[in-house]
DNA sequence: AGCACAATAT
DNA sequence: GATATTGTGC
């Protein structure tokens, strides 16, 4: 689709251009805390928007209800670019960038609509104590525009480095998309092998852990009972997500299991996937990204996996009643965990 | 180790 | 109320 291509002459022009940068560093060395081989081929200053200019122009920005980000100077780009340098250096994956190339995934369009949402919580879990703390510190600010606190300018540091905000994974929401998948993988699995490890697996859901399934697949099981028990009552008006998705039909084929369905067939969607895929690097891996999540009290940060280009998709108009949903256009960002 | 299930916590 | 976490038994 969108395929954009850039003349070759540009490029070239732009990479000539391009050492006009920091005196004459020999070439593949670090000079001032940059790396003058990665300069190569991109863009040079004056070929980018400036800072002062936003990237959404404000009337889109209005229409979607998403409010500007604060402006950003030099400097914090500049401070950016070193943090991010300085954990490339360590050796350390910054996190920074291994999340942003992993949350860029691509997901098919034509699966594109399964969602998965986090309740944010607050990512300050007040000194943790004893022994998960990470090795390197998680969040840079750097590539991804970090909406995160834009409030909080904080010295950045106190932080960065061995916060354990980036381990607490958030909470999950079983949205309707999410419990589909659920639903046709324990379909597919049949009673016999639908277990929490399995499903998972078959889920393909990055950032989804055994425990979410298992919680998830306990009080399903829970509703599968209340029903084959009174098959005659209506469901109880609790249940609007399992009635939304009739119950998995488990006596399909019990025995072949290897029927993995869409999901679970890797090859099927070649898709770009930088350096690092999940762990068996299964298909389609949903990613998460943030949105607003508006429940009860106040407005939640809630991480949404979806596809690169879903700002500018249609809001799940599929939507199932109920679901006040602000969400707001948004751009990849941490995809939380590891497994 | 992994699962089911119940109880309890957030 | 929805999920997470924990504990127990298998």
């Amino acid at each position: 689709m969108g395929e954009e291509a850039g003349s070759d002459d540009e490029f070239d022009r732009l990479s000539a251009a391009d050492d006009v940068s920091s005196g004459g560093g020999d070439d593949d060395d670090v000079d001032d805390g940059r790396v003058l081989e990665w300069e190569l081929g991109i863009p040079s200053g004056e070929d980018l928007t400036p800072l002062s200019q936003p990237l959404v122009p404000p009337q889109l920005a209005s229409a979607f209800s998403v409010k500007p980000e604060p402006a950003r100077t030099a400097l914090d780009v500049h401070r950016a670019s070193q943090t991010t340098i300085l954990g490339l250096r360590r050796g350390a994956p910054s996190s920074a960038a291994s999340a942003a190339l992993r949350s860029f995934s691509p997901f098919p369009p034509a699966a594109a609509d399964e969602t998965v949402e986090f309740e944010g919580d607050d990512p300050v879990p007040t000194g943790e104590s004893s022994g998960k703390i990470p090795l390197f510190g998680p969040i840079s600010p750097c590539a991804e525009s970090e909406e995160a606190e834009p409030s909080t300018p904080q010295p950045d540091d106190s932080s960065d480095d061995h916060s354990a905000r980036a381990l607490k994974r958030p909470r999950l929401v079983w949205t309707p998309q999410l419990h589909k998948r659920f639903i046709d993988v324990v379909a597919h699995l049949g009673i016999k092998n639908a277990v929490p490890k399995t499903i998972m697996q078959l889920m393909n859901v990055e950032g989804l852990t055994r425990e979410n399934v298992a919680s998830h697949l306990q009080k399903y099981r829970l509703y599968l009972k209340r029903m084959q028990g009174i098959p005659e009552e209506g469901p109880s008006p609790s249940d609007h997500l399992f009635t939304s998705t009739p119950p998995a039909t488990q006596s399909l084929h019990e025995q072949h299991v290897h029927t993995p369905m869409q999901y679970a067939i890797p090859a099927m969607y070649s898709m770009p996937v930088f350096g690092m895929a999940p762990p068996h690097g299964h298909g389609s891996p949903i990613t998460m990204v943030p949105a607003v999540h508006n429940q009860g009290k106040g407005a939640h940060r809630a991480l949404e996996p979806q596809h690169p280009y879903a700002a500018f998709s249609e809001r799940r108009k599929d939507w199932h009643s109920g679901n006040s949903f602000g969400s707001i256009a948004s751009y990849p960002h941490v995809t939380p965990k590891n497994k």
